[in-house]
RNA sequence: GCCGAAGUGGCGGAAUUGGCAGACGCGCCAGAUUCAGGUUCUGGUGGGUGAAAGCCUGUGGGGGUUCGAGUCCCCCCUUCGGCACCA
C-alpha cells in the first residue's frame, strides 16, 4: 500500500521549513542578476478571496521560478491597511480602526502563509503604521515645497442626512448609501497634487512601454485625454469683456451661429441681463445637483443670457447661450457652436431655431443646411462661403490659425482631461496631512523633524458630522511650527491611494530611518521588472505611481522614469449564481435538488459573474485549502485559464488537480525503489545509447509487455527521455516568455501520463534489471518534481526529499533541457495532397525536397489519392509538411 | 456614440511563425480492480455516415488572399470591458 498524499502534513512541515530557514529573504547582490515580482498588496478587510489567491499565484511562480533560475530576487508583501471598511466597523461593532485592522493583518498572513507564498516577510509594510505613513507627511511635504501639492476650493459630495462629506464611492445613484437622503454639491478646501504638471509626460511614456498590455495604456491615455486645438476669443458685444473658446476645429469658425457656456461660466455675472441671472443661477444649481447619469439623460438646453459676441472672423453678432452640456471643469467652460458641423450644436440649434451654416462640404457634393438631417462632421473642403473655397479643411486649419494669431484673438492650445488629484479625505482612518493653520501665518507645513504627525487613537465614532478628527481637541490644538502663537491642524486625513503610490519603493529598505528609502538600496532593486494585479487599478492606481515616480525623480530621490516594467492585469474568479425566483441569489447549500429550501420554487443557474457577497457565488479559500491543500488550490487556479483571461471556478476542476497530484505521489513512492539510488541518465555521456526514435507516442503494439525486444524496448526508453527534455523545454518557455501557466501544467500532466504508460508496458523484473529504464525514470521524474514545484511547491519539496536528495528544492536550480536530448534523427512528415491530410511518412532529419519527393510518391497512400493525375505543384515545408496540388 | 478585447466540442481551454484543429483537464461511456460504494488503472468521447477500415464535414456569419486560413485582409452579427455631452 502507497503512503496515502497527506496535503495538510506536508504543507505544515514544508511551511514551517522554509520559514525557519529564511529561505526567501533577499538582499542586494552584485553577482547575481536582480529580479523584483511584486502583487498588488491587498486591503487588509479580513480575510483572503479567491481573487487573492490568484493573484498570488501568479506571482508566486514568477518568483520561484527566476529563484530556481539564479536571478536574486525580491518578492515582498505588505498590507494597504488606511482605508474606510475600518471605520465603518468602528461605526457599527464599536471596535476600533486599529485593532480592527491589525486582528485582519493577522489573520491574513496566516492564510498567505498557509498557501505557501515565498514571499520575504522581513520586508513586509502596513501603510497605517506610523514608520511607513511618516514618509507620506515627507513627500507631501516636499510636493507642497516644490509646488505639486496645494489647496483649492472644489466640490464635494455633501450628505445632508449625516452632515459629512462622502467619497464618490459613497454615492449611490444620486444617494447617500447609508442613509439614502440626496447627495448635494458642496464646495469645501481641499488639498490636490498637480499631476496635471505631468500629463504630457505620463502621456509620451504610455508610448515607450512594451510591457504594458495595450488596453491599460489605451485606458491612461483616454484618462489624459489630449486634445490638440485652438484657444479663440470672441468679444462680448458693447461690453469690455470677452469669452474664450476651446475649439479642436478651427476650420468651422466660419460656421459659428452662437456660443455655448457653462451656466456656472463666471462670465455671466458680468454680461447676462439682469432678468436672465437669477433663472440662469437656478439652471445652474439644478445640473449641479444631478448626478452624471441624469445629466445624460438630459436634452439639450440652455437659456439666452442676453447678450451676443462677435465672430473674430466674419464680425457677424453670435447670441451666447447658457447650456446644460457645456462643462465648466474642461477647456474654457465656453464652445463656439458650429451646427453644420457638431451633432450636439445641430441638436440645440434645432432645439432653439437657430441657424445652422455650412462651412465645409464633401469633396464631392455641396450640402444645404436646409435639409441636413444631422451634422456633417467628417472632412472635406472649405465651401465658397468661407475665404478658402476649394481648400481642403485640414490646410484651412493653419490659415485660419494664422489669421487669428495677427489678430490676437487666437492661439494653437492643447486639453487635457485629466484633472488634479484631491487628496483630502475628511476621515479618520487614514494619514494626517502635515499642515497647520496659524491666524498670523496662515498654512504653515509641519517641519520635518516633527514628522510623524501621529493619528491619535482616542478619538469617537459616531458616523455623524465631521471626521472624528475634527473633534479630536488633543489633535486639532498646536502651536504654530513658525511663530509658535495657537494653531490648529488640518484634520483631513489622504487619500488612501498616497498610501499605494510608493509602496513599491519602501519595499526596497522597509527599516530605512532616515528617509521614505535608500537611494541605493532603491537603483538595485527598481524598477519592479514584474508587477501583478487586477484590472480595476488600470487608471488609478497605476497612474498615481507612476506620477509619484516622475515626482520623486524631480525630488532628486530616484533615478528612473517609470515604476514598473512588465504589468500583467489578470482577470477575475467568477462562478456560476443561483436564483430563485422568490428569494433571489442563493447559496449553493440554499439548493436541494434544484429546488429553492425556503419556497420550493425551481431555482434557475444564473450567468457566471465575478465571486461577490451579494451574489452569493464566493468560495472561501480557506475551505478549499484544508479540504484539498494550498498546492491543489493553487495549482487550479493556474491551470483552469490563462492568467490574464477571467476564471471560471468549478470544484469538479479543483478535483482533477488534486487526482493530479495525487497520480503524481504515487507515481514517485510507487517507483521509488527503482530510481533512488540510481545515477541519472546522462546524454553527454551515454549519448552512444541512442535509437532512431518515432516521435511519441509510438506505436501501441510496443506497449506489449510480452512482446520484448530490446531494440524496442531501448526507443521506447529514450521516447521518455526525450519528453522529459521536451517538457522542460515547453514549461521553461511558458512560464518565462508567454506567462501561459496553464499550457505548462498541462505539458507536466502529459509527461506523468506517458510516465504511467512506460512502467505500466515494462514488467517489474525488467525494471529492475535496465539500467538504461532506471537511469532515465529518475531523470524524468527528478526534473517532473522540479518543474512542477513553482506551481505545487510543498508536494514538490517533499518528494524531492523522498527521492534522497539533501538540498531542499528551493535552493535547487531549475533543469535544462538537453539540446542532445531534444536532436531527432527522424520526423514524421505530414503529406497533403490538395490542402487536406492524406498520409504521414517517416524522413530524416535535414532531407531536402529531392530527397522526400521520391519517398512522398511512393507511399500507397499517397499513390491512390493522386490517382493518376498530374502533379501541378509540389510544396514542401522542411521538418513540417508536403504538399502536392493535383489535378 | 467612441475605444478596446473576445467568439473553437456538453464545459474550462490548446493550437507560440499561415502548415496534422480540439493538447491538458472536467463531464460522460465502457473495461479492469473491489464484497460493494468510493478510490485507482486502462480505453473511448466534435458532428454526419459506416459492421469496420474509412470517407465527408467542422473554429459566430458572408466574401477574399494563399498550394494551404481558427490564425492574414474586407464586410456583418453577438458578447464582455472601458470612456462617454471633453467642444
Amino acid at each position: 500500500m502507497t503512503e496515502r498524499f497527506d496535503h495538510k502534513r506536508i504543507e505544515a512541515f514544508w511551511q514551517e521549513a522554509w520559514e525557519k530557514d529564511r529561505a526567501f529573504s533577499s538582499s542586494p547582490s552584485n553577482d547575481r542578476e536582480k529580479y523584483y515580482v511584486l502583487e498588488m498588496f491587498p486591503y487588509p478587510s479580513g480575510k483572503i478571496h479567491m481573487g487573492h489567491v490568484r493573484n498570488y499565484s501568479i506571482g508566486d511562480v514568477v518568483a520561484r521560478f527566476l529563484m530556481m533560475k539564479g536571478k536574486n530576487v525580491l518578492h515582498p508583501m505588505g498590507w494597504d491597511s488606511f482605508g474606510l471598511p475600518a471605520e465603518n466597523a468602528a461605526i457599527q461593532n464599536n471596535i476600533h480602526p486599529s485593532k480592527w485592522t491589525y486582528e485582519n493583518i493577522a489573520n491574513m498572513k496566516r492564510q498567505l502563509k498557509g498557501l505557501g507564498l515565498c514571499y520575504d516577510w522581513d520586508r513586509e509594510v502596513a501603510t497605517c503604521a506610523p514608520e511607513y505613513y511618516k514618509w507620506n507627511q515627507w513627500i507631501f511635504l516636499r510636493l507642497y515645497e516644490k509646488g505639486l501639492a496645494y489647496k483649492k476650493l472644489s466640490l464635494v459630495n455633501w450628505c445632508p442626512g449625516c452632515s459629512t462629506v462622502l467619497a464618490n464611492e459613497q454615492v449611490i445613484e444620486g444617494a447617500c448609501w447609508r442613509c439614502s437622503s440626496e447627495v448635494d454639491a458642496k464646495e469645501l478646501n481641499q488639498w490636490f497634487f498637480k499631476i496635471t504638471e505631468y500629463a504630457e509626460e505620463l502621456l509620451q511614456c504610455t508610448y515607450k512601454m512594451p510591457g504594458w498590455p495595450e488596453r491599460v495604456l489605451t485606458m491612461q491615455r483616454n484618462w489624459i485625454g489630449k486634445s490638440i486645438g485652438a484657444e479663440i476669443e470672441f468679444k462680448v458685444k458693447g461690453a469690455p469683456e470677452s469669452i474664450r473658446v476651446f475649439t479642436t476645429r478651427p476650420d468651422t469658425i466660419y460656421g459659428v451661429t452662437f456660443l455655448s457656456i457653462a451656466p456656472s461660466h463666471p462670465v455671466v455675472d458680468k454680461i447676462a441681463s439682469r432678468e436672465k441671472i437669477s433663472e440662469i443661477k437656478a439652471f445652474s444649481d439644478k445640473l449641479k445637483n444631478k448626478t452624471k447619469r441624469d445629466i445624460d439623460l438630459l436634452e439639450k438646453q440652455g437659456i439666452f443670457i442676453g447678450a451676443s459676441c462677435v465672430n473674430p472672423l466674419t464680425g457677424e453678432d453670435v447670441p451666447v447661450y447658457a447650456s446644460n452640456f457645456v462643462l465648466m471643469e474642461y477647456g474654457t467652460g465656453a464652445v463656439m457652436a458650429v451646427p453644420g458641423h457638431d451633432q450636439r450644436d445641430f441638436e440645440f440649434a434645432k432645439a432653439y431655431n437657430l441657424p445652422i451654416k455650412v462651412v465645409i462640404n464633401p469633396s464631392d457634393s455641396a450640402l444645404n443646411p436646409e435639409t441636413l438631417d444631422k451634422a456633417y462632421v467628417d472632412n472635406g473642403v472649405m465651401s465658397p462661403l468661407t475665404p478658402f473655397a476649394g481648400m481642403s479643411n485640414i490646410e484651412a486649419i493653419d490659415e485660419i490659425l494664422k489669421i487669428l494669431e495677427q489678430k490676437g484673438l487666437g492661439k494653437k492650445t492643447i486639453n487635457y482631461k485629466l484633472r488634479d488629484w484631491g487628496i483630502s479625505r475628511q476621515r479618520y482612518w487614514g494619514c494626517p496631512i502635515p499642515i497647520v493653520y496659524c491666524e498670523k501665518c496662515g498654512v504653515v507645513p509641519v517641519d520635518l523633524k516633527d514628522l510623524p504627525v501621529i493619528l491619535p487613537e482616542d478619538v469617537s465614532f459616531t458616523g455623524k458630522g465631521l471626521s472624528p478628527l475634527a473633534n479630536a481637541g488633543a489633535f486639532v490644538n498646536t502651536i504654530c511650527p513658525k511663530c509658535g502663537s495657537e494653531a490648529k491642524r488640518e484634520t483631513d486625513t489622504m487619500d488612501t491611494f498616497v498610501d499605494s503610490s510608493w509602496y513599491f519603493l519602501r519595499y526596497c529598505s522597509p527599516k530605512e530611518l532616515t528617509l521614505p528609502f535608500d537611494k541605493a538600496d532603491a537603483s538595485y532593486w527598481m524598477p519592479v521588472d514584474q508587477y501583478v494585479g487586477g484590472i480595476e487599478h488600470a487608471v488609478l492606481h497605476l497612474l498615481y505611481s507612476r506620477f509619484f515616480t516622475k515626482a520623486m525623480r524631480d525630488l532628486g530621490l530616484i533615478g528612473f522614469d517609470e515604476p514598473f516594467k512588465n504589468l500583467l492585469t489578470q482577470g477575475m474568479v467568477c462562478k456560476e449564481t443561483l436564483k430563485c425566483p422568490e428569494h433571489g441569489f442563493l447559496f449553493p447549500e440554499e439548493v436541494k435538488a434544484g429546488k429553492c429550501v425556503k419556497c420550493n420554487k425551481a431555482v434557475s443557474s444564473g450567468p457566471v459573474e465575478k465571486m461577490s457577497k451579494s451574489k452569493k457565488n464566493i468560495v472561501d479559500p480557506d475551505r478549499i485549502i484544508s479540504e484539498y491543500g494550498a498546492d491543489t488550490t493553487r495549482l487550479f487556479s493556474l491551470f483552469a485559464a490563462p492568467p490574464e483571461k477571467d476564471l471560471d471556478w468549478n470544484e469538479e476542476g479543483v478535483e482533477g488537480c488534486y487526482r493530479f497530484l495525487g497520480r503524481v505521489w504515487r507515481l514517485v513512492l510507487d517507483n521509488i525503489e527503482f530510481i533512488r539510488d540510481v545515477q541519472k541518465y546522462d546524454p553527454q555521456k551515454d549519448g552512444s545509447l541512442r535509437v532512431p526514435t518515432p516521435l511519441y507516442p509510438t506505436d501501441p503494439t510496443k506497449h506489449d509487455p510480452h512482446k520484448d525486444d530490446s531494440f524496442q524496448r531501448k526507443a521506447e526508453i529514450m521516447d521518455i527521455h526525450t519528453l522529459t527534455h521536451r517538457t522542460i523545454e515547453k514549461v521553461t518557455h511558458d512560464i518565462e516568455e508567454r506567462f501561459h501557466f496553464n499550457t505548462a501544467i498541462s505539458a507536466i500532466m502529459e509527461q506523468v501520463n506517458a510516465l504511467y504508460l512506460f512502467i505500466g508496458s515494462m514488467p517489474v523484473e525488467k525494471l529492475e534489471t535496465n539500467g538504461l529504464a532506471k537511469k532515465v525514470l529518475r531523470e524524468s521524474i527528478e526534473s517532473l518534481i522540479l518543474i512542477l514545484s513553482p506551481f505545487a511547491p510543498h508536494i514538490s519539496e517533499e518528494l524531492w526529499k523522498r527521492v534522497g536528495s539533501l538540498t531542499p528544492l528551493y535552493m535547487t536550480r531549475w533543469p535544462d533541457a538537453s539540446e542532445l536530448a531534444l536532436l531527432k534523427e527522424e520526423f514524421t512528415l505530414i503529406v497533403q495532397v490538395n490542402g487536406k491530410l492524406r498520409s504521414k511518412v517517416i524522413v530524416p532529419v535535414g532531407a531536402t525536397e529531392a530527397d522526400v519527393r521520391p519517398i512522398v510518391l511512393n507511399d500507397a497512400k499517397t499513390k491512390e489519392w493522386i490517382n493518376g493525375k498530374s502533379i501541378r505543384k509540389f510544396v514542401y515545408v522542411p521538418e513540417k509538411l508536403v504538399n502536392i496540388v493535383a489535378g
